[in-house]
RNA sequence: CGGGGCGUGGCGCAGUCCGGUAGCGCGCGCGGUUUGGGUCCGCGAGGUCCUCGGUUCAAAUCCGGGCGCCCCGACCA
């Protein structure tokens, strides 16, 4: 057996993720350095996220949009933190229809900015509020280091832009968007997440407060999956967007953005496969089942591949995703580990046997080998499937909440802190430091702040930093 | 932007030191064989050797210029 696997994940966690990405077809290389091409297998996850995401936020009163990608530079400008923050990423287009453009146009890094505009003008009176608006778009950043899904130049994502009358709605709506997110991780991806407010110093570029869901990857680094931010009256004063009042006064707009990206595809990669691959998580699979036809060629065939019609048919009828590996030139131990790599949650299998007797091979992606492998009986099997599905789901939630309980440690000094992120877990400690405390960590062990979980003990205790009585702890990891 | 490396069929590489027929694995196509955990055999298609210039009877190989990419250090959904 010619073990062609890809990389062991313990062995060499980002050559690992790197390999499945391209091997188990999510994207490809494109000619554009810092971009990838996302192929269907990795479109679809995308679109589930998308499905799972607006449905969501339509529920919440939502309404989708579109602004355009360019932004006059002048715009980005306005916002004095914003122009500070994304400058050095930005791609500007200066040549157009053969000529150098009066004022260059910006590739939108996000769109807070032409968005705000076009708010300034719909917005009248406090009848027009609130308005709660969300684009699903394409942002470019000019990163220096990129890996796919992950940080590419180039990315999609939905960005969700609303404005209001008063502080408080914009504070309510802001962690309101974060619950969804969470939600939504935590129920589609089965990824648990942390809430938590970001520090000053991750804070959005000219947001009043920032919030975030953070995630624990496999090799137990970071990643923010989704942020939700409170833009006070920042944007609303750069950019005009006021209304009049019930008292006829003019006031200034409270305006909130958060954003979701194709970064979230990476994070059901990195929670849950293996070192066999991918593992996806029913909700989000493309194909929840892959039925792998056992075909002797001087045997029943025909047989085998009715029963196989059969069962797709009635598993399609109920709803369920259902792919048949027709391919010929395949072993069926070939198919078995190809879809196990591209993370198909339940594979079945149908051979002359299994006609016989009127069964069915059914195996789980997620508990590999003898042990996820069971027979079942043809019949009902859209019930068997979508239990079994049910149980997937849960069970990968379930199995990355353990590990991520497993590997954050709460740390009472900055000594500990110290070896707890040495040894690459996440250090949960009190906090009443400034920003140059928090630079000197990063510094010195390469760890930041994720975020103040909105879970917070009864008890702080002492700034690990200061020793001054903290009235807060914050989360400490090392982050993608 | 600082340090290291690499450009050779679709992908991964050898060949470069020592100039002389462009090769291997995977993948791809065709035929057969096999199929309940990564079958095997045969035949075949596919390459301006990154680019421009120089040396030479002769350059993937030697010399010079350019371009591109990857990896490691400061920003980021």
């Amino acid at each position: 057996m010619a073990e062609q696997a890809v990389t062991a994940q313990s062995e060499d966690f980002s050559r690992w993720y790197n390999e499945i990405v391209y091997r188990a077809d999510l994207a490809a290389p494109s000619p554009v350095r810092g971009c990838v091409i996302i192929k269907p297998y990795g479109y679809e996850i995308w679109e589930g996220i998308k499905a799972g995401l607006d449905r969501r936020f339509k529920a919440t009163g939502h309404q989708n949009a579109y602004f355009p990608l360019f932004i006059p530079e002048s715009y980005i400008r306005r916002e004095a933190e914003h122009v500070e923050g994304f400058s050095p990423e930005l791609a500007v287009v200066t040549h157009a229809g053969g000529k150098e453009l009066e004022e260059p146009l910006v590739v939108r890094p996000t769109s807070e900015t032409v968005i705000g505009e076009a708010f300034s003008d719909w917005i009248q009176s406090y009848r027009d509020l609130p308005l709660l608006i969300n684009q699903w778009a394409n942002v470019v950043r000019w990163e220096l280091r990129t890996r796919p899904f992950l940080r590419t130049a180039e990315f999609l994502w939905q960005e969700g832009h609303t404005a209001h009358a008063t502080h408080d709605e914009a504070e309510a709506e802001t962690r309101q968007m974060l619950d969804i997110y969470a939600e939504f991780a935590e129920e589609d991806a089965a990824i648990p997440v942390i809430k938590g407010e970001k520090s000053r110093m991750e804070r959005f570029a000219g947001a009043l407060r920032t919030y975030t869901i953070e995630a624990m990857m496999r090799d137990k680094r970071a990643l923010q999956s989704g942020t939700s931010h409170n833009l006070g009256q920042n944007f609303a004063k750069a950019f005009d967007i006021d209304y009049l009042s019930e008292n006829n006064a003019q006031e200034y707009c409270w305006t909130t953005s958060w954003g979701l990206s194709t970064r979230m595809v990476g994070a059901v990669v990195m929670t849950h496969g293996d070192d066999k691959g991918l593992r996806l998580p029913p909700k989000l699979a493309p194909y929840q089942v892959v039925i792998v036809p056992i075909i002797r060629r001087d045997a029943q065939a025909s047989a085998v591949m009715e029963t196989v019609e059969r069962l797709r048919a009635e598993l399609a009828a109920a709803g369920i995703r259902v792919h048949v590996d027709r391919r010929e030139g395949q072993s069926p131990g070939f198919k078995f580990n190809d879809w196990e790599m591209r993370g198909v949650p339940v594979r079945l299998e149908i051979g002359p046997k299994d006609v016989e007797n009127d069964n069915a091979v059914l195996a789980r992606r997620d508990i590999p080998g003898r042990a996820g492998k069971q027979f079942v009986p043809q019949a009902r099997i859209s019930d068997t499937v979508r239990e079994l599905l049910a149980d997937i789901q849960r069970s990968l939630l379930d199995e990355a909440r353990a590990f991520r309980d497993e590997h954050i440690v709460d740390v009472a000094g900055y000594a500990q802190l110290q070896e707890v992120i040495e040894a690459g877990d996440w250090a949960r400690a009190a906090w009443a430091g400034g920003d140059a405390h928090e630079q000197n960590i990063k510094d010195e062990t390469g760890a930041t702040i994720r975020c103040f979980p909105f879970e917070q003990p009864d008890q702080v205790g002492n700034c690990i930093v200061t020793g001054n009585s903290a009235d807060k702890v914050a989360l400490f990891a090392k982050a993608y």
